[in-house]
DNA sequence: AACCAGTGTTAACGTGTGTTAACCGATTAG
DNA sequence: CTAATCGGTTAACACACGTTAACACTGGTT
């Protein structure tokens, strides 16, 4: 599955480090950088779907480097991270367009919120999510899943969704409980059943390549190997 | 000139009068309503443009407001004010849409960034009420839908307006009780099979290409996927 | 008034999806 | 070896949704 790229770039180490491991928790993947310069280097090599910038920060600070990336791409959202000091005369300038501002000190949910608000308002249909299974294509948005050049078979969305989680981890261990909470809300015996029912329909609609197989592990969860 | 005309809904007066105070020197018009009861009648009589809601308030919360405001109009920028005790997992569940939220104590300089940020997205956004869907142009106010350079589709008012919401919420779940009072008034068994007969319709008229796709959720609503 | 076309609702019936149950085999602890 | 537990499979079931057609209502036309 894609993860979004998340460019950070906050001067004070231990500040960066929280931040930037809270949000791949929250199944980002993140760029910390500790000045302007190296970030603006990152953003062109990386091409991060969102930015998360400190103002105040050595070389280059946060608005002359938001300045310079919004020559090359109008578009991507910027989050700014402010200290109290600054004026907001500065500020407000750039929350236009993609940007927003969050103010020190702020929560990791504040955060979190903001990135998904922008996030949300930008999306474009992900080509990435359209997943390649050995022989098999999976495009979970439409719920399709169609071996070699077959005729696709349409997934029902619960079908889709448990396949998305496996694919997600393919070659490592899913837990049942994980999904369990994901999909069904509680993990209790009747979901346990029922979750079992669909992993049968799963293996049966994935039949047709043989080197594609959920492994059951005994007591913990599932293993989609490819 | 226009002024942009704001609902205030803050049951503290003091806090309410100079957030109204500050808002007016920035030329804005603002409605200042004690509690939720009263807000919801002043924006129906004097349609403000953007709301600014406290959530805990007497008689009508600010969520609860929200989602009576919502299902009428669905495109109005909404910003909640909140305490800290308020959980973040309410508040995100709300910051979707034309939504945002500032965490008490704010300052002003916060809210007025805010507040223009909402107004410079919607303002954007409404542009257009012509939509492309693919292959497929719809254009809302005339109810016309016309696949490539093909006869145009005249659409009924009902099917307009629930394929108008369809694309706005595309690629992301729509939610049937919410289309049925939007659409219909109220969510009964009747109306449910009332909108059937139309996702049907819609799906007949979309069916010339086959990468648009109104996919049922069990439960919950429709996913139109392009 | 009688007719008609267009629109939305109701009804009847059919299909699809997810849950539950029943039964079974496999694995592991005692 | 035996019992307990976990997971696999199939089928039955309830109910959400799909489809078609008949019906009712509206407003316009003759």
């Amino acid at each position: 599955m894609h993860k979004t790229t998340i460019l950070l770039a906050e001067d004070e180490p231990a500040l960066g480090q929280i931040i930037k491991e809270s949000l791949e928790t929250r199944d980002f993947n993140v760029l910390l950088c500790d000045n302007g310069e190296k970030a603006l280097e990152t953003y062109q090599t990386k091409s991060p779907e969102l930015l998360v910038l400190d103002v105040m920060m050595p070389k280059k600070d946060g608005f002359t480097l938001a300045k310079d990336i919004r020559a090359i791409d109008d578009a991507i959202p910027i989050i700014f991270l402010t200290a109290k000091s600054q004026t907001q005369d500065v500020v407000e300038g750039f929350t236009i367009g993609g940007n927003d501002y969050l103010k020190k000190p702020f929560s990791m949910e504040e955060l979190i919120v903001r990135i998904n608000n922008l996030l949300n308002r930008t999306k474009v249909q992900k080509t990435s999510e359209i997943l390649q299974l050995s022989e098999y294509t999976f495009d979970f948005p439409k719920q399709i899943l169609q071996f070699q050049k077959e005729e696709p078979i349409q997934l029902t969305h619960r079908e889709a969704h448990l396949l998305f989680h496996l694919v997600k981890n393919k070659n490592s261990v899913l837990e049942r409980s994980l999904i369990l909470i994901k999909l069904w809300g509680s993990d209790d015996f009747f979901n346990a059943r029922s979750m079992d029912v669909f992993i049968t329909k799963l293996r049966k609609k994935l039949s047709k390549d043989n080197s594609i197989q959920i492994l059951n592990v005994r007591g913990f969860g599932y293993k989609l190997i490819c």
